[in-house]
RNA sequence: GCUCCGAUGGUGUAGUCCGGCCAAUCAUAUUGCCCUCUCACGGCAAUGACCUGGGUUCGAAUCCCAGUCGGAGCACCA
């Protein structure tokens, strides 16, 4: 995968003839449950590592106990995410579970004579580093860096008193890549119990190119931001000798459809202030909400495998994760009425006591419906016919607007078929059941028909001419239904 | 300031490496028609794009240069 394809079909072909396995990983920092865009990642590789028999773990980089503090319930949060997408990993990871490899790999680069150990402020050192000057440490002996780092690791510095560099090019032309921080120092505890006597922590570049190494990392995927990663360790994987895997950078995805911003903390914000119920929020843009909604996995993947990985930013629309999704859940999802914001017509004329409309029309071996029809029915505002104008009830029958009244006219199914009579959704005024469609722009109440009272927790419905629903729960006045889409 | 990277319809993508088969693919979106007791599914059709300017060439979406626009890095964040 060279950098800049936009292929991804393509190149992979062309990368297993020259692989015997496909090696990758997924290295989620672990501060929150996943957003859509966390996705695209495991839909990659993952469906990689299926096409070519390939190979894929996830790797916690959890090596900042303090700016990027690790959230603990985000491990298993993220491992739920990733089943929901329909993976999982071979191998799981977690970088805090590791640092004993990590210092050994430091104490190796140091008689390398590739790091050394600095006090410099960062203020000082940037200074020096953009006139392409060294600072006085870059030239201690290789006792002194290494008696000086088995300090950093015995914690007898504070935060900020000590860093171990890696001894790049001081004068390269590209600022990024000048003898970047491989070690420093946090005060602040791991929040896992297991890490939380370190004090001495990596950075990314060191520590996710050790790794990559040693895991055996062929194929590197990530975003623009670490454009310059591989450069940067590069250097170690010189003083090593090792191999630098391939790597392709890819840029940002937006997503729309979505009223809050597609960020961690931003709905981890929301969340905290009570503008958002939780992570699975109708409103809010993460896996866990999408999954409430009822929208499968699978759809997710695919539209996410579509956007390819080219190195420009991409908007994914989110109506291609809705068409896929409908493509899997059409044939099988049964129909139903649910009219909103219901506006109630009496009867006239003695129509039929039941309506029975099939449960599919594609399927009519599935069965019909039960509707009961009493007096009156609920009609959805928009749909109100005018003075004198007939309508079709669906499943029941025709009728016309006569006098404040619907009266039954008994015509057949011709009067639809001529084209002139608009047909309709409904439900019975008095035995319908009370529902509350949770959606992206928030709640809306409706009225459905009697049998959706009676239907499993997590069972999929079409709402005819409104959309498809997951069926959330039914409490004590109301079915709860998380709104699909259309 | 220094350093990287990118630019095809509303959105995504194919084609770019190896110039002609591209008056540009496919999907989605939108619109219209057909089917239908749903504005679903299915079928048909329409709309709609190679950032700009130079150069090389018989010929450029594709190669070269410049510009414009956009993104990213220069953290003791990931």
């Amino acid at each position: 995968m060279e950098p800049g394809s936009t292929s991804p079909d393509s190149q992979a072909r062309q990368d297993a003839e020259e692989h015997d396995d496909i090696r990758m990983r997924c290295a989620p920092n672990p501060n929150g449950p996943w957003h859509v865009g966390h996705a695209r990642m495991p839909a990659v590789i993952g469906t990689y590592r299926e096409r070519y028999d390939g190979w894929f773990c996830v790797r916690f980089d959890d090596t900042d106990p303090e700016t990027k503090r690790p959230d603990l319930e985000a491990y298993d949060a993220i491992l739920e995410d990733l089943e929901y997408l329909g993976f999982e990993p071979d191998e799981i990871f977690r970088a805090s579970d590791r640092l004993e490899t990590y210092y050994e790999h430091a104490h190796e680069l140091i008689d390398l004579g590739g790091a050394y150990t600095c006090s410099c402020s960062g203020e000082e050192f940037s200074e020096l580093k953009n006139s392409g000057e060294p600072c006085p440490h870059r030239e201690k002996d290789v006792e002194t860096v290494r008696s000086e780092f088995e300090d950093m690791v015995a914690g007898e510095y504070e935060s900020g008193e000590m860093v171990l560099r890696v001894k790049t090019d001081i004068e390269h032309k590209n600022p990024a890549l000048r003898d970047w921080v491989a070690f420093r120092m946090i005060d602040t505890p791991h929040p896992r119990e297991e890490a939380s006597e370190y004090r001495c922590w990596p950075m990314l570049d060191f520590q996710s190119g050790v790794d990559d190494h040693l895991i055996g990392i062929t194929h590197i995927i990530r975003g623009i931001d670490l454009q310059d990663s591989a450069k940067r360790q590069q250097f170690v994987y010189d003083y090593f000798g090792w191999d630098y895997p391939e790597v392709v950078h890819w840029g940002h995805v937006q997503v729309d459809a979505y009223d809050v911003k597609m960020s961690t903390s931003t709905i981890s914000e929301l969340i905290e202030e009570g503008e958002l119920d939780g992570w699975d929020d109708p409103r809010a843009p993460t896996l866990k909400s999408l999954r409430r909604r009822g929208i499968r996995g699978q759809a997710i993947v695919d539209a996410m495998v579509e956007l390819g990985t080219s190195t420009s930013d991409v908007d994914l629309a989110m109506s291609s994760v809705y068409a896929n999704n409908r493509d899997l859940v059409d044939d099988e999802t049964d129909r139903r009425f649910l009219v909103r914001d219901g506006v109630e017509l009496p009867l006239g004329g003695s129509p039929p006591a039941e309506a029975n409309p099939p449960l599919h029309p594609n399927h009519e071996e599935r069965g019909v419906r039960e509707i009961p029809v009493g007096d009156a029915v609920l009609l959805e505002s928009d749909d109100l016919p005018a003075r004198e104008e007939r309508i079709w009830l669906k499943g029941l029958g025709c009728f016309q607007y006569t006098r404040d009244t619907l009266q039954y006219t008994g015509e057949d199914i011709d009067v639809v078929r001529e084209g002139d009579v608009d047909v309709i959704h409904w439900v019975p005024a008095a035995e319908s059941v009370p529902v509350r469609l949770r959606t992206v722009t928030g709640d809306v109440a409706g009225q459905a028909e009697p049998e959706v009272g009676a239907l499993e927790s997590d069972e999929l419905v079409q709402f005819e001419r409104v959309g498809f629903a997951r069926i959330d729960r039914h409490e004590d006045d109301e079915t709860v239904a998380y709104y699909t889409h259309s």
